[in-house]
DNA sequence: TGATATTATGACACCGGTGTCAGATTAGGA
DNA sequence: TCCTAATCTGACACCGGTGTCATAATATCA
């Protein structure tokens, strides 16, 4: 029951520890019959090489971090999963990190993660996407890193994110044609930029159905559902009362939907909810709210393929792609009577 | 701007390596006056060690893995900050390993995790701290592990978890003292050994209670969202109609809650509804979910920690302890009328 | 067939730490 | 003051891989 190495390896086969690396890597130069001889000793003794050696010789840890600071827990995992799904297939390691952009020294934090861990590299996932104070770090460190769901498209950073604008305005425009046009909107946190992009489809939407835009229908939250819960109180008061909400995110709509229903309002008769992300509670309360399904692990998993895929070569023209969102409709939207 | 190793320090501190090596780790045998001189070159020279090279040297990798298959994003987030908590305080890293209980070959998948990430040891959580083959795997490898919420002792490992007999025990008591006695239990994943503590605890308050047991109000769940709305379509279509429902999670509950409103119920007026785990959606629905709120992260914290801090040291009497488990009332349950 | 180019292989240093052990220094006691 | 014990310190091998380079084996060509 001893270890296996490379050592073990090599004098099995009866070749040198090098000639085994070179099997290991794929490296080009071993006959073929050597290569065939090394590979089987590889099976007969089940021999997995030690990451952490190679990682020593070549400076290397092959792991990537990924940062996050986001209160919705179905969106993180989501990041998550596709972030160990790229991982999984390059033979990374994921180190998750969750931490507050607004914390004390965020930057020194950061810092101390990566000497530390001595990370190959990054994952920003909003709100961290579109932080400059982070993204100049860490290009002044030459760390790699790469950014999901960014709205700022640096020319020289990896990238992918879905159309928040566009998801915005589709939403909207789905309200409008169902006969609303006093729609008030909830923001989301000011950190984040989606929320300026999701408030830019909304105005969109509203501008090319020719609808004024009214400021007293928008209200500031922050993604959180006690935000929401504020936002919907002053909302559900005005007079005369919108007759649809279209709220920045599910949690948010799902806070409009419960002050709704203690005030015996009817959703969607009485009034439209209408949220963004479908987060599961959007289909776990009653009404089921209509909102934005955007492919958040497909855009984090090709986030972290091409960030590992790309570490220790920079790339002339870093790969930058906006995936579809799309509109799900339920129960919690209807038409105006 | 070169690389900051051990060789540099030891160099620029007129020392040699052993001896800067002796007081990063604080072993004795080092003069004050080195001690000081080395200590200060670290901070001039902003020394971090490299944890790969140490870990070549001590054959560790200061990585630990984190098992789960949950359908809860809550849950696992918890899990996942209690893990997080302990790995910092302890400079291990946390590598998180969502798989199936039931998936295809587990036994060999988490092998091979083992193999090739090195990990130094592993924290299972529920489903996977009660699952026998996968713990005496383990055992038999020698791979240090702890398991957090754990129902069945076994009295060599270390195990961190609470109550969830005494939950289930005081929600239903709850329930009985505001005067129900048709109470209906949803059931959770038979893989859980939590399924069967709550259960046990419901009957057991029954029976404290003088109520008898009736088995037809009793349903099979898993725990999903989508399974509560099954069991709840079941219950909520007997004659007579039980009085509450208590549902051994909160998505579940959730779901009773969607479709006694979508039935025009009244909650709590006309059925009470209970959940457990205190997950956000009890508080983000109308009306609030009374539940069974849980110490997660501290639970997995402790585990973590012990695991840490155990690695390398067979114990004599492993760490083992149950938390308390706390009733929340919120809006879902009334007096009977 | 011999000279040369190409491919295959291994010896050895190295990555940045830790463990072992011997030797140097200091402290303690007679 | 000298001898012994305790404390410091460093030389060196080692962990398990990879990179460099020299050399051996084979292929190619005249």
């Amino acid at each position: 029951m001893k270890k296996v190495t490379i050592n073990s390896v090599a004098s099995y086969a009866g070749v040198s520890k090098k000639t085994v690396s070179r099997v290991l890597n794929n490296e080009p130069n071993v006959s073929d019959a050597t290569r065939e001889k090394v590979l089987k000793v590889f099976k007969e003794l089940d021999y997995t090489p030690n990451p952490i050696a190679r990682g020593l010789a070549q400076n290397r840890s092959f792991i990537i971090g990924c940062l996050y600071d986001n209160p919705s827990k179905s969106y993180i995992t989501r990041v998550q999963t596709g972030a160990l799904a790229a991982c999984h297939e390059l033979n990374y390691n994921l180190l998750i990190h969750p931490c507050e952009l607004r914390g004390e020294e965020l930057i020194s934090n950061i810092e101390q993660l990566i000497q530390t861990s001595r990370l190959d590299g990054i994952v920003l996932t909003p709100p961290f996407s579109d932080f400059p104070e982070l993204v100049s770090f860490l290009k002044s460190k030459k760390i790699p890193y790469a950014r999901v769901a960014s709205a700022v498209l640096e020319d020289d950073s990896i990238s992918v994110r879905s159309n928040d604008e566009q998801g915005a305005f589709e939403i909207t425009e789905h309200l409008i044609k169902l006969g609303h046009k006093e729609i008030a909107f909830i923001k989301g946190h000011p950190d984040h930029s989606a929320t300026e992009q999701r408030f830019k489809g909304y105005r969109r939407a509203l501008a090319s159905n020719g609808i004024e835009f009214d400021e007293r229908l928008v209200e500031e939250g922050n993604f959180s559902y006690h935000s929401g819960v504020d936002s919907a109180r002053t909302i559900l008061d005005l007079n005369p009362r919108p007759t649809a909400v279209f709220a920045s995110n599910d949690y948010m709509a799902a806070a409009v939907l419960k002050l709704a229903t203690q005030m015996q309002l009817r959703v969607p008769d009485d009034i439209s909810i209408a949220g963004f992300d479908n987060a599961p509670i959007a289909r776990h309360i009653w009404p089921g709210l209509t909102t934005i399904a955007q492919p958040v692990e497909e855009m984090t998993q090709q986030a972290v393929k091409q960030l590992i895929t790309h570490i220790g070569e920079p790339q002339e023209s870093p790969y930058q792609v906006t995936l579809e969102a799309k509109l799900i409709t339920r129960e919690s939207t209807a038409a105006i009577k």
